[in-house]
RNA sequence: GGCGGUGUAGCCAAGUGGUAAGGCACAGGUCUGCAAAACCUCGAUCAUCGGUUCAAAUCCGAUUACCGCCUCCA
């Protein structure tokens, strides 16, 4: 039975979808007025990971994800470079539609954009100042955040002391139009030379929580499973999130709110931000370290902890990484050698780790004891595949399950391509020259292929090949 | 100051009452023509102090260090 840690109120509680068979989540996506930095992608990463594991559970999996594109920070950069804001956005959206997929996140049901929802938006803005909610001031309009009153239930906080903290931070022209100062703001008057929709209040553009309601709405109800993001996001924006949705809609906005932890840097354990300037890009690293082994680094970890990104890390994870890949393809050789049928004894093993999987992952998605089980998984197949007799069946079980598990963290273990003829036949050459001990040629032969970056290993069932990358 | 989270072997990390999973690194061994891969062996009394208990890393209290949120941020 599947629990997990509710931000809301902070307690691990039982999961219990809207819909039997469903699952609706939403995920706060990012701002795009930059390439993401590992931080990001980090959440992007630990989301996916927890779809993919309400899949691996037979839950269909609805999973909206946001574009923030339009917001102070967008208009700056773009400003900056002197163009339009939406050929920004753009860029970055591409962007990061690469970088995820070469992370292999699987792509969200729905990435609806602020843009492209201003209606939306406008509409539901409207029956908040209906409502007494929200008021225009001045050609913005602000939500009455007081007048909400589980305000702060979310993040533990207390509005005197919200109030007492927000009066420092806003601006003298913010305090004169907002009636408190822990308002925030719906819709943005527009700025000179700016971007800006029309709207019954005036010309501007959406504040950022506004988005994140409206399209969560829109696309999974009023009511709906799941709602996460970066644990900076609990307040305010999800603060915001709720007080607006459930202003409007009269109703419980998302029923499990997860919040996954950050990714430091440095020997402070710094968070990772674009404001600190502290940030290694997606982008950037991805030329650097293979990406599955990022992948595998941020899906391995539980989506609560911190991960203190360092190269020691790197390493741990590629060698973890491959030391999974070289048992799903010792596994696989020793196929070939295989007899048919199967082996009760192991089969049996090989369902009492899923198990223990299951269980582990159930556990609010304790990656780490998730990926344990895998690692006994790989060393009970590597085990197996050096008996000298060896059931077809049982190996393919292992080889499935192995593939399984490790598709949950965004791993594809399945996808190794074959020999090609030249390689074939260089391995027959050399295996040739062994049996003639000829063993200057045949250590030649393996060396040219190492070169190549094909990894040789002679084993009683026969030469086997991996590619090393 | 308020709220939340951390502090377990060289490193990462699991474990929420019954004498410390797993991984990485290191070392030794088995196998191998040599290698590789794999397998086997090898390490900690759990930030500090005090308390509760037959029994605590695990509960309670205090102390301490670090991180985050309280303003844009995944």
């Amino acid at each position: 039975m599947l629990k997990v840690y509710n931000s809301f109120t902070n307690q691990l509680e039982t999961f219990k979808p809207i819909n039997k068979r469903s699952v609706k989540m939403y995920v706060c996506g990012p701002t795009v007025y930059n390439y993401i930095h590992i931080g990001n992608a980090r959440s992007v990463v630990a989301f996916d990971t927890i779809r993919r594991y309400l899949e691996y559970l037979g839950y269909y999996v609805t999973y909206v994800s946001n574009f923030t594109d339009i917001d102070d920070k967008i208009i700056n950069e773009a400003n900056k470079e002197g163009i339009s804001y939406d050929v920004l956005t753009n860029r970055y959206i591409d962007a990061f539609m690469e970088d995820t997929a070469a992370l292999n996140v699987k792509p969200a049901t729905n990435n609806p954009r602020a843009t492209e929802h201003i209606d939306d938006i406008i509409k539901f803005i409207e029956e908040l100042i209906d409502d007494g909610m929200a008021y225009v001031s001045n050609g913005s309009v602000y939500f009455r955040a007081k007048k909400f009153k589980n305000y702060g239930k979310l993040s533990n906080k207390n509005i005197d002391e919200l109030e007492n903290g927000a009066s420092q931070h806003i601006t003298e022209a913010e305090a004169n139009e907002k009636e408190d100062p822990i308002d925030f703001v719906l819709w943005k008057k527009v700025k000179l030379n700016e971007v800006y929709w029309d709207a019954p209040f005036g010309k501007g553009r959406p504040g950022w929580h506004i988005e994140c309601s409206v399209m969560s709405n829109k696309y999974l109800g009023n009511n709906f499973d799941i709602h996460g993001g970066g644990i900076d996001l609990e307040f305010p924006h999800h603060e915001n999130e709720i007080a607006q949705s459930e202003s409007k809609n009269k109703e419980k906005f998302a029923n499990y709110w997860l919040h996954n932890g950050f990714v430091t840097v440095g020997d402070q354990n710094e968070k990772m931000s674009k404001s600190l300037g502290n940030f290694i890009t997606v982008h950037d690293l991805i030329k650097e370290v293979n990406p599955e082994v990022v992948r595998f680094l941020m899906s391995t970890t539980q989506y609560r902890r911190p991960i203190a990104y360092n190269q020691e890390k790197v390493t741990e994870a590629e060698n973890n990484l491959k030391k999974i890949k070289n048992a799903y393809n010792n596994l696989e050789h020793r196929m070939s050698s295989a007899d048919e049928g199967n082996d009760p004894k192991i089969d049996q093993e090989v369902r009492q780790i899923q198990a223990n999987f299951q269980d582990a992952m159930d556990d609010d998605f304790n990656a780490q004891n998730g990926i344990a089980e895998v690692y006994e998984l790989a060393k009970l197949g590597n085990i197996y595949s050096e008996r000298d007799f060896v059931f077809d069946k049982t190996i393919s079980l292992i080889l499935n399950r192995l593939n399984e598990l490790s598709s949950i963290f965004g791993i594809d273990l399945a996808t190794e391509d074959l020999a090609d003829d030249e390689v074939k036949s260089l391995i027959e050459q050399r295996n040739n020259a062994r049996k003639n001990k000829d063993f200057a040629l045949s250590d030649k032969i393996r060396d040219e292929l190492k070169e190549k970056g094909i990894i040789l290993e002679d084993t009683n069932a026969g030469t086997r090949f991996r590619r090393e990358n």
